[in-house]
DNA sequence: ACCTAAACCTGGGCGC
DNA sequence: TGCGCCCAGGTTTAGG
């Protein structure tokens, strides 16, 4: 599932193939990931439009374009964007030239959208913006009244950490993820922020976890997924303490975490 | 206003 | 071998 580095790794790799290109068309094998806007007129806003730049905004990609608009893809759980199509092409981005850049999508549940105005997302903080600082943590955490779990998974809260970084995050902090963000002491919240930064800069690194679907532009898997402590491994024995890795569910996703090493 | 849970989707893995 | 069940989860929507 492409969460902060999956997303990342995408938006650098792309970035320069798109950079400057300008929209021809687009070829729609399956039109239900086009959100907001009819494909037909999603088709007519992007034609003679260039490609300014990408930004990554949580697990957003955001296509700043001249002389106006914004494409926004989400990839959803299992979203792709590939220089050369995959068995669940779903549309095609033609660029003028002849180029194009593929958009699949397995479980539909990534979205395509366009907006005149750049779009106002409704995000917390970036992880690795400069005013995402311990002090300004504690105050976010200060203000919610539910686990930290879920706090890291919600998008308002804190930009780009999903399920498999959350459960990552907490074990290297230490951190049980049923405690309450209100309960957090001085250093754990130290802690933790450095987790987060820690985990997602080497999951970036390593190009992304492809657990299950997620592939890189050019289709080829990350590396973190041999990295990951907790995350899967419930049942086996922890990599700090050998005690075995729980798996409860929270948020109606699967939690994993060593008994042991995090309280 | 806040929080929780269902709904959206379907390929892949597993059990029978 | 093949069928059918169930799981995966980011975000939106509905409900409490």
């Amino acid at each position: 599932m492409p969460e902060l580095p999956e997303v990342e790794t995408i938006r650098r790799e792309i970035l320069p193939f798109v950079k400057g290109k300008v929209f021809s068309g687009l070829e729609i094998k399956d039109h239900r990931n086009i959100k907001g806007i009819t494909p037909k007129l999603l088709e007519k806003k992007l034609k003679g439009k260039k490609i300014l730049g990408i930004e990554r905004r949580a697990k957003y990609l955001v296509f700043p374009l001249s002389p106006e608009g914004f494409l926004v893809v989400h990839l959803g759980m299992t979203g792709r964007l590939l220089f050369e199509p995959d068995p669940y092409l779903k549309v095609s981005f033609v660029f003028s030239g002849g180029k194009k850049l593929y958009f699949s999508d397995a479980r539909l549940f990534g979205k395509i959208r366009y907006f005149d105005e750049d779009p106002k997302l409704d995000l917390g903080p970036e992880p690795f913006s400069a005013d995402f600082t311990p002090p300004k943590f504690k105050e976010m955490l200060a203000k919610k009244k539910t686990t930290i779990k879920l706090a890291l998974l919600d998008q308002k809260f804190l930009s780009g950490v999903g399920n498999i970084y959350a459960n990552e995050v907490l074990f290297r902090a230490g951190i049980h993820p049923q405690r309450k963000t209100n309960s957090l002491k001085d250093n754990e919240i130290k802690k933790l922020h450095d987790a987060i930064l820690h985990v997602l800069t080497e999951a970036v690194r390593y190009r992304g976890t492809s657990d299950s679907w997620f592939v890189d532009a050019r289709g080829k898997k990350g590396g973190f997924q041999f990295r990951l402590k907790v995350y899967g491994r419930d049942g086996e024995p922890c990599l700090k303490c050998k005690t075995l890795i729980k798996r409860i569910v929270m948020g109606q996703r699967g939690t994993y975490f060593c008994p042991k090493c995090q309280s």
